[in-house]
DNA sequence: GCGACAG
DNA sequence: ATCTTGTCGC
């Protein structure tokens, strides 16, 4: 079972093994040269175990919304670092199937996690489709600061490897932890994180999916 | 042992 | 993640 959440599964080390399966099976080329759509997923919390996730598309690169969904869920796993997938999954499995798109773009790490499992490339390897990370904050790897223009990224690095880009999508403004989610390239991850960030430092799918998120989650 | 640590 | 006022700047 390499799949998520099992009850009985609370030992971090079999967590951790379950992460290094879902590392193996991880896309790091192309599926798809330019997307005709973009989607954002995102999760809020009211209570520590009451979920909003909401998922919202846009047409690429111009940005029109297409659709936008959100459901509650309840989630049992606390926040834990580096097993971030493991409480919020379900909740973005469960919204995610409700919108299709060529590209998911979700608000965590993707390879630029210890064992090259965060939760963007969790989620792209278990419904087999193209996703990016994009975090606000670094887990792990380190790297120069970019330069201050909008457009300008170094690369993140774990010793030697490559797992990840600082990006800054505006200028003067503290830049974002893109990576490779699944079925996507850094360097496509980056141009399309760029391109989806045409006025603010998050992407306007991610925004639009925190904003909606958070909004379903006042109204409870 | 100590510090770091996505959301 | 969420809790929160003012404040600097375009």
């Amino acid at each position: 079972m390499l799949d998520i959440l099992d009850p009985n599964q609370t030992d971090l080390d079999e967590l951790s093994k379950i992460q290094k399966k879902i590392a193996k099976k991880v896309i790091k080329k192309d599926e798809i040269e330019t997307p005709k759509s973009v989607a954002g997923c995102d999760i809020s919390f009211s209570e520590e175990n009451q979920a909003y996730a909401a998922c919202v598309s846009f047409t690429y690169p111009d940005l029109e919304k297409i659709k936008e969904k959100s459901i509650e869920v309840e989630v049992d796993f606390p926040y834990i670092p580096t097993f971030l997938a493991f409480r919020e999954l379900q909740p973005m499995l469960k919204v995610v199937k409700k919108i299709d798109t060529d590209v998911y773009m979700i608000d965590s790490q993707g390879l630029a996690h210890p064992r090259r499992a965060g939760l963007a490339s969790h989620l792209g390897v278990i419904i087999k489709k193209p996703t990016i990370g994009v975090a606000k904050n670094r887990l792990c790897g380190e790297g120069y600061k970019p330069s201050p223009e909008k457009g300008a990224y170094t690369y993140l690095k774990d010793n030697e490897e490559v797992i990840g880009a600082i990006v800054r999508t505006r200028t003067d403004v503290k830049p974002v932890y893109v990576s490779i989610g699944h079925k996507i390239s850094l360097e496509k991850a980056i141009k399309i994180t760029l391109n989806t960030a045409p006025k603010y430092k998050i992407p306007e799918p991610i925004r639009a999916a925190h904003k909606l998120a958070t909004e379903k989650m006042k109204a409870t």
